[in-house]
RNA sequence: GCCCCAGUAGCUCAAUUGGACAGAGCGUCGGACUUCUAAUCCGAGGGUUGCAGGUUCGAUUCCUGCCUGGGGUACCA
């Protein structure tokens, strides 16, 4: 019943395809793919399809002659209101008033899991995000990665997989070193003594926090301590804070996977090796290289450097290998601008090793560029002179920062202006998707004040105020916009959907009124209580989705 | 130099992977609260989709070249 509608009006047109064949009403020739698309404007109706113009080849007919013929063969429906063939061929239809009413009973039935997938069974998906070592506070860039890959790991549920949600980091490694020592060097000069800072060293302000609160603890007792002291210190504050900014968002993981592991059960070895074996590596300069350009790829690339350590790309291959394993259905990596050079390496390594890469997806996103009074921020961890993703959710909040985060298509550039943020607050987008929620809360409240029975049965078959009905078909677009922010990767198309179905809302609370105080209009209000319940429904559903609140009051 | 992403209304961004007349928000201008929340609604204005070619029934979308901005081009992650 709440199967897709662009599919269901596809297979009513296959069907009417295949009926006017085989009526002998047009030439036999392969089935095309159907296309079906919301109509754009009102006077194609809601939906149309451009499938005759592409089969004009093919039939050796004119367009409309092939449509007039697909449409006298068309199959029943129920949701079908209105069929019109219109300008070089395209096949137009209304969708049926009293099939669209109904539909409202249907979404209730749904409940809380309306706009869920459930045509298809899928396995599990694996999400892999934010994934930052633990250096220093999070950065407003991990910040869109973070909300970009909760989002789509929430896209993927409704879509039928099981989800799991990963973090991978690596707190060994030269960075890491560096940060121990950083936080060892401030605290020998809060023990009075003069100390070089080297420029490659971690600048920022929560360095020097970590050492003071280790002075308070131990006083002196730490002066000939070495650096893994202080490093795992700095890791366990740092690691603590990172989770707690993460679920200021709303985001929590199902797993942290250390890059250890994969050292520990040989797997990095493993993979060198079996690559070595196949041919693609060779040593060169002291180091061990990864013939890319074997494998299709623009440039050879070190693997292990001459020192012994492997370079990034080796782990993440065999961490690739190590998720292949696991047995996923899907895997999504969530990766900054920043990656784009490496992942066709690892997808590589990957099939040189004999993988199929089908499954393993990753979404690049685009940097966030903060603005403050109208110039750019610019952002290091190592110098330490950064806005947080912490601060940011300070000045913003978190629905506000989600949304924000979300409504660009991960291939823009992002610039985030802060003080438009703060001082446009209460004109936000956030905040008139939320204002429908919350005014369909009054409206209950005000119903049930005036001795409805919110609940009760009605016949929704009453509503057919061209409002009423807009605002169903705007809800029932959800599992398209599912279907398509899942096929895309792209978590964007929920805060504009979302905008859209706020938007069809406040339109039907302009024209109709919800609760009537005649007598004569009892049905008609208890048919209008079971709309806006269906309404609140998919309205918190979307914003659930995107990770924000939906609140009852506002 | 080479690679990737972007370039669309004054600003920030969409556009259902090639479909009909390119759409929203913000900003500007003008209207609507004695009625379930005006954080709302209605209307107006705003465009040679960076430029030039090409592909076809049809291009913001695909191809080629150029221009501008961002990122990358590490034995850093």
């Amino acid at each position: 019943m709440l199967s897709r509608i662009t599919h269901q009006i596809a297979s009513l047109i296959e069907a009417g395809i295949q009926a006017a064949q085989a009526a002998g009403d047009l030439p036999p020739f392969d089935m095309p793919e159907i296309v079906v698309e919301r109509s754009r404007h009102a006077a194609h109706g809601d939906y149309a399809s451009p499938v005759c113009l592409r089969l004009a080849r093919a039939a050796r007919r004119a367009p409309r002659e092939i449509a007039a013929q697909v449409v006298s063969h068309l199959p029943e429906a129920e949701l079908v209101g209105q069929v019109e063939i219109a300008g070089p061929g395209y096949i137009n239809i209304t969708l049926s008033a009293g099939w669209l009413a109904a539909q409202v009973e249907a979404i209730l039935q749904a409940g809380d899991r309306f706009g869920d997938l459930l045509d298809e069974e899928r396995g599990t998906a694996q999400v892999e995000f934010v994934s930052a070592n633990p250096t220093g506070p999070l950065t407003v860039g991990r910040g869109r990665g973070g909300v970009m890959g909760d989002t789509l790991a929430n896209l993927l549920a409704a879509a039928g997989y099981r989800v799991e949600r990963e973090y991978y980091f690596n707190n060994a490694g030269r960075q890491m070193q560096i940060l121990g020592n950083s936080v060892r060097l401030r605290y020998l000069e809060l023990l009075g003594q003069t100390v070089e800072f080297p420029a490659d060293h971690y600048q920022g302000d929560y360095i020097r926090e970590i050492a003071a609160d280790l002075y308070e603890e131990h006083g002196d007792g730490l002066a000939e301590a070495d650096e893994s002291v202080f490093r795992k210190r700095a890791e366990a504050v740092i690691f603590a804070q990172i989770r707690a900014t993460l679920a200021r968002l709303g985001i929590h993981f199902d797993n942290y996977f250390n890059e250890n592991g994969l050292y520990e059960s040989g797997l990095v070895w493993e993979v060198l090796e079996e690559l070595r074996r196949r041919g693609y590596v060779y040593e060169k300069d002291g180091a061990t290289w990864f013939r890319v350009t074997d494998l299709g790829g623009k440039k050879d690339r070190v693997l292990v450097k001459s020192t012994g350590e492997p370079t990034y790309r080796l782990p993440d291959i065999a961490y690739h290998i190590e998720k292949i394993r696991r047995g996923y259905a899907l895997m999504v990596t969530i990766l900054g601008a920043d990656h784009l050079e490496e992942y066709p390496d690892v997808l590589a390594g990957l099939r040189a090793l004999g993988y199929e890469t089908d499954n393993v997806r990753v979404v690049f996103h685009q940097f966030v560029n903060l603005v403050r009074e109208g110039k750019p921020v610019r952002m290091s961890t190592r110098e330490g002179h950064f806005i947080t993703l912490d601060e940011l959710l300070d000045e913003v909040g978190r629905d506000a920062v989600r949304y924000f985060m979300l409504a660009r298509s991960p291939d823009s550039h992002m610039d985030f202006d802060l003080d438009l943020a703060v001082e446009q607050s209460d004109r936000n987008p956030v905040y008139y998707i939320q204002y429908a929620h919350a005014r369909i809360a009054s409206i209950l409240r005000h119903a049930q004040a005036s001795g409805w029975d919110v609940d009760a049965p009605a016949d929704v078959a009453l509503l057919h105020h061209p409002s009423e009905l807009a605002l169903v078909k705007e809800m029932l677009r959800l599992p398209e916009v599912v279907a398509q922010a899942v096929e895309k990767l792209s978590p964007h198309f929920l805060p504009f959907y979302a905008h859209d179905l706020a938007a069809a809302f406040h339109t039907f609370y302009r024209d109709c009124r919800v609760v009537s105080s005649d007598p004569a209009d009892a049905d008609l209000t208890r048919a209008r209580l079971r709309l806006v319940r269906a309404t609140k429904l998919a309205l918190a559903r979307v914003l659930h989705l995107m990770g924000m609140n939906a609140p009852e009051r506002m």
